[in-house]
DNA sequence: GCAGCAATTTGACGCAGGTCAATGTTGCGT
DNA sequence: ACGCAACATTGACCTGCGTCAAATTGCTGC
């Protein structure tokens, strides 16, 4: 019995594709790995020698500039992918926001193992496809939205986002758990955290969501939220 | 002899990747289509039955709000791939910025051939995470970037991604033009026309560029455009 | 429970870039 | 060559969001 059998994330992650024999050569490629909140992957710039899979936890991926203005390109949960393979630099750092768990494989292994199991292609293909699609939606909203609407977007997303924690689907959540703290979301946003935080109280103000603490967020009024996410007002 | 043989972008395309064999059987799937300028091949929501290659042109991808509201995701040139394979919806609007031709084929017809050979599909994975890094670096720009900075950017990525026109590499080009107008302009950095054009006029001002005509760019002073990208001033 | 620190909120203010409107320029069809 | 329509530039003004600074909240370790 290998790690791959117990693995939490066995049926969602792009090793799904794979029958037991060749999941038992996968993972003697793969190392489990803890980090804990804070502790980076991986740097920007830097050659891609690692990717990974996400077992446990959240991470963020960001790009900054020389004078610190950072911006939050992509987040990543349980079963997703992490890392460039084949060829070429890492174009983002990946940061651990929560303590994670992740199942690790250098990069050389992983390319060539993958060009022999065009199943696991197709399924990183699908992927990225996904994550493509994410980002280029994700770019309507940094070019073209304004603060209000951005947070609204937002919020909406996590609601979504989040519900798809395991086997069940919940369906959109009217209370999460957020595992970002303001600047965070000011990252993924485009705005800063005083921004943020203001359009926040505005929403509290007018009883369309409420913050029983920092980081938790309860959805009142859904359909106002949407209303919000396109023209505003 | 296939009109595979003579195709503009046989070797740069993903097609590159099949033997002649193979190529004739995907040029029977697919039909080469002239489009002008202003037309579009998919819309943002309709279901994805379509994918093509580009052989000819520059088409944009982008994505609407209720209110007009418009932002261009992508830009595609020769050789390069359009359209969502593999399920789903078209997340985005493909419309062409000059007379184009390219080679469509039916979704349907597409994945099963492309399922059939993984080679294909590997380099369809390296664009496609080619694209990602892309789209992801572009967020930087949208969430973070000032007008100046965006325009800077802009102008270089233009110089070297026009140099790139056919066989040979020439290496960024200061002298160029661009297959956009104002207008599109602003809906790639997430700006407005007025703003694109004060920004034009300011660096001609400051002796950085040149605009001979609407659509040709000069520049004058690589190094000091390459500075505004970064901490402007 | 309290000191101390980090995260968040709130307030006051200024400016980059949006909006609206007028003018200039270019290219196309007749 | 002319006139029109689309595109681009310029100007005046205004506002949403950033900036800077201070106050508040909430968490950690003792």
């Amino acid at each position: 019995m290998t790690a791959c059998d117990t693995c939490l994330v066995r049926n969602r992650a792009i090793c799904g594709s794979l029958e037991s024999e060749e999941l038992e050569v996968l993972n003697k490629l793969g190392r489990r790995h803890r980090i804990v909140r804070g502790q980076s992957l991986m740097w920007e710039g830097d050659d891609s020698l690692l990717v990974a899979n996400v077992i446990e936890g959240v991470l963020k991926l960001s790009t900054s500039m020389g004078d610190g203005r950072e911006q939050i390109v992509g987040v990543v949960y349980p079963s997703d992918f992490i890392g460039r393979p084949f060829g070429g630099k890492s174009f983002h750092t990946v940061t651990a926001l929560t303590d994670a768990r992740v199942c690790t494989f250098a990069r050389k292994d992983f390319d060539q193992f993958a060009r022999e199991h065009p199943d696991l292609e197709h399924k990183l293909l699908q992927r990225t496809l996904t994550e493509l699609d994410r980002a280029r939606h994700w770019m309507l909203l940094l070019g073209r939205k304004n603060a209000r609407e951005k947070i609204a977007t937002f919020l909406l997303e996590m609601s979504a986002r989040l519900a798809d924690g395991g086997c069940v689907d919940l369906g959109p959540l009217d209370r999460f758990e957020l595992p970002f703290g303001r600047q965070q979301i000011a990252d993924i946003l485009g705005l800063t955290i005083e921004t943020v935080s203001r359009q926040l109280t505005q929403l509290k103000a007018e009883g369309v969501i409420e913050t029983p603490d920092r980081r938790t967020v309860v959805i009142l009024d859904r359909d106002q939220l949407e209303e919000m996410t396109d023209s505003a007002e």
